[in-house]
RNA sequence: GCGCGAUUAGCUCAGUUGGUAGAGCAACUCAUUUACACUGAGAAGGUCGGGGGUUCAAGUCCCUCAUCGCGCACCA
């Protein structure tokens, strides 16, 4: 029988949809998710510590998918949890304009709409992607909402912001002045659909097997995957130390019989040869192959263009010029064979070919005159601080695999020939092709060679400007916040995006501001569906968070995501384990009700010391349980405290605590019930405080019910202390 | 080839510095005007991938093998 006068809600199970939006609204009409409103209202002191993170920014070319979901979940718990321990809290939102990615998100767009990129204008594709961007941020923001991040809005940035721009362009300026970034002819990897360039990092490697041949070059046989390639090569490259070709001499000329007529070759000899593999001789094609470029470089050998851009043949190749590559290769191979020039074909070699990892092109390296940035030096310093464990790793094995990247780092080509991005702020000489960066666009001249130039029409990687995203939106160099708030305390973010984002966050965080720009790095695993597969749209397992949050409400999909994800592990996302936790915020929901009907003429007095023997006990149990707790909160390890405090309020408070409660409400004397119902009410609060960060809906509703005096919002509310200070040591 | 992980209950995963294996979900047996069926009580389930070593004691440390996953390189 429930009393009549409790909150009439309780006597309803708990409805999520009904709270959450109001809840949210609460909170952000409060103000404090900003620190500086939390210390004008007296909610953290003067001398609070700061507390920031800074939130990985969201491409804003999509709505949120679980991965975001587990992002949010993470970093709004370690937010709550800090800015309740008292710190001056910043969690800093942000969006990114995403290039490459917004743009094939757009170019598929327009592909149902009959149209491509390229018979668009440039400013008005890049009007259009703007409008499209925009439409997602709204849209994306509101889902963050939905999710419950107490991120201060009030300084939320945009990749495109002119403030993060300018300090883009700075950074780009005096790595330029520092002669740590060039532009040069350098291979790069090219995509013939997308018609850009990448870094070594956004590619693909795939096995393929494909037929293998044996080509007869001269008195040599050299061997190759890729014929088509082959019209150019002039050069017959082997080891001087390979006793097989001792007769000849580097730098003879032989005449031989080649594709398309009789040529003459040069013998080079050189180191670089694996003697074991195949002939151990080779010819080499320096526009279209990493090796054999840096074997042309070193010895100055000349470099022709066999491939265009479109993956077609140019005019060098005869016969086929102006055949794509994928039709010709049959038919160079069947004159070869006409020509008694292939001496065997192994059909199925298997080897590695990089692939767009968009759209599974076969990537054909270019020589490309375009931007790059000397890795080695910065990634020297890099290195030092991790070393120095300066740097937190969690798990600390990502340690590892950073050192090893560092250690074989290369040079970071910037330029991508797309649209949709900061447009890189340089002059290109048309005659000499010298780049120059110019912030103010005053340079009318070559400085090297006098002759005219051109705007560089390319923008610039993605990551590099988000590379420069915690001291960028904090307003590096002068401003208050990037003096209290950097160097940042952790950057929580997908263990997958270690290289293209962490990394080069450390690198251009200390090159820019002499400092690390995080304490620590916490690195989530994937969200995989529940039998563990990776979701994708094509296999249609793709779970949609706020689906979720839907039919369980946002508080069950939370803590959810968080027990049982170790950081680092992919984690493993079914809708039963969601659902369990549904039943837990109404578990919740019932022990208030069942707490506020049993003792309500009672008073509840924070301040209660006439507490019994049986209550002492449980009081100093209460008070292990939450050191434990608050020292794995500090430790990170959240999988563990979800299910404990779990566990605590189920097993142990609410079906052996609570149940025994009834017999003292119905027969004990006044001061055991007096002792029981401060014990329970007390508890209560602590629980729904440890909650908070990992439920902040259901927690923040029960703490507006429950008779405590003095409450401010849940979410400032302090975080409880163990009663016995012995325990904590 | 080099590197990094993983292998524990049917499934998903915990297991901190070595001290006789834990949780959720699922399945099983009971209970049923109970604060809560979005429930309670109970029971079941594991030679911790194989082998070897260190130790009084190994899921945990060392070596080795196997399988799976990932990264990097090579890919003429």
């Amino acid at each position: 029988m429930i009393e009549p006068n409790i909150d009439p809600k309780l006597l309803k199970p708990y409805d999520p949809k009904e709270t959450e939006d109001r809840i949210y609204k609460l909170w952000e009409d409060s103000g404090y998710f900003n620190p500086d409103v939390c210390l004008e209202k007296g909610i953290i002191n003067s001398d609070a510590e700061a507390f920031t993170l800074i939130m990985p920014p969201t491409n804003a070319n999509g709505s949120l998918h679980a991965g975001h979901g587990l992002v949010m979940t993470i970093e709004d718990l370690i937010v709550r949890y800090k800015r309740m321990r008292g710190f001056k809290t910043l969690w800093l939102p942000g969006l990114d304009h995403a290039g490459f990615e917004t743009q094939v998100v757009y170019e598929r767009k327009l592909e149902k709409e009959g149209r491509t990129r390229f018979d668009i204008e440039r400013n008005q594709l890049y009007q259009e992607i703007l409008d499209f961007t925009l439409l997602n941020s709204s849209n994306i923001k509101g889902q963050v909402r939905k999710m419950g991040a107490s991120c201060d809005w009030s300084r939320e940035k945009f990749t495109l912001d002119d403030s993060i721009v300018k300090t883009v362009y700075q950074t780009f300026k005096k790595l330029y002045d520092d002669d740590l970034v060039y532009r040069g002819n350098r291979i790069v990897s090219w995509c013939s659909k997308h018609q850009t360039s990448f870094s070594d990092l956004e590619i693909k490697d795939e096995e393929r097997i494909e037929p293998y041949y044996y080509l007869k070059y001269g008195p040599f046989t050299i061997s190759t995957s890729r014929p088509e390639t082959k019209f150019g090569d002039k050069y017959v490259v082997m080891h001087p130390k390979d006793e097989r070709y001792a007769e000849y001499i580097d730098g003879q000329k032989i005449d031989l019989e080649w594709i398309n007529g009789p040529i003459t070759a040069t013998i080079i000899k050189d180191e670089n040869i694996d003697m074991e593999f195949g002939t151990g001789v080779m010819t080499i094609t320096p526009w279209h192959d990493n090796v054999d470029f840096e074997i042309a470089e070193r010895r100055g050998l000349e470099k022709e263009q066999i491939i265009d851009e479109n993956g077609k043949l140019l005019p060098i190749a005869g016969e086929f010029a102006g055949q794509h590559i994928k039709k010709a290769r049959g038919l160079i191979i069947e004159k070869l064979q006409n020509k008694g020039l292939v001496e065997k074909v192994e059909e199925n070699y298997k080897h590695v070919v990089r692939t767009c990892y968009k759209c599974g092109t076969i990537l054909e390296p270019q020589i490309k005159n375009q931007w790059f940035i000397k890795m080695k030096p910065l990634a020297e310093k890099a290195l030092e601080v991790i070393n120095q464990n300066r740097i937190e790793y969690i798990p600390d094995h990502y340690k590892k695999i950073t050192v090893h990247w560092l250690e074989n780092i290369m040079d970071w080509n910037i330029s991508r020939q797309i649209v949709w991005g900061i447009p890189i702020p340089a002059k290109i000489c048309n005659d000499c092709g010298h780049g120059m960066v110019d912030l103010d666009n005053t340079i009318l001249k070559c400085k090297k060679c006098n002759g005219s130039v051109r705007v560089d029409q390319d923008t610039f990687d993605t990551w590099f400007s988000s590379g420069q995203w915690p001291f960028a939106t904090l307003g590096y160099p002068d401003s208050n916040d990037f003096k209290t708030f950097y160097p940042t305390d952790i950057m929580e973010t997908a263990g997958e995006i270690i290289f293209f984002w962490v990394s080069r966050m450390i690198m251009l965080g200390l090159y820019i501001t002499g400092e690390i720009p995080f304490k620590k790095v916490y690195l989530h695993g994937l969200v995989l569906d529940a039998k563990g597969q990776k979701m994708s749209k094509s296999k249609g397992n793709v779970i949609d968070p706020l689906t979720l949050t839907e039919k369980y409400g946002t508080d069950a999909f939370r803590i959810g995501m968080i027990v049982g994800n170790t950081p680092g592990t992919s984690l493993s996302l079914s809708e039963d384990k969601i659902r369990a936790y549904k039943n837990y915020a109404n578990k919740l929901w019932n022990i208030t009700r069942f707490i506020l009907s049993s003792t309500e003429n009672v008073i509840y007095n924070e301040n209660f010391n006439k507490y019994i023997e049986k209550e002492n006990v449980l009081i100093s149990e209460r008070s292990e349980f939450i050191s434990s707790i608050t020292k794995e909160m500090d430790d990170y390890k959240f999988y563990i405290v979800g299910e404990k405090i779990y566990h605590y309020t189920w097993s142990r408070f609410a079906d052996v605590i609570i149940e025994e409660s009834k017999e003292i409400f119905l027969n004990g004397t006044p001061e055991e019930k007096e002792s029981r119902a401060q014990f329970l009410i007390d508890t209560l609060s602590k629980i729904l405080k440890i909650l908070h960060p990992f439920m902040p809906f259901v927690t923040e509703e029960l703490w507006s019910i429950i008779p405590v005096d003095n409450k401010k919002l849940l979410m400032v509310e302090k975080w409880p202390k163990a009663e016995k200070p012995e325990v904590l040591s």
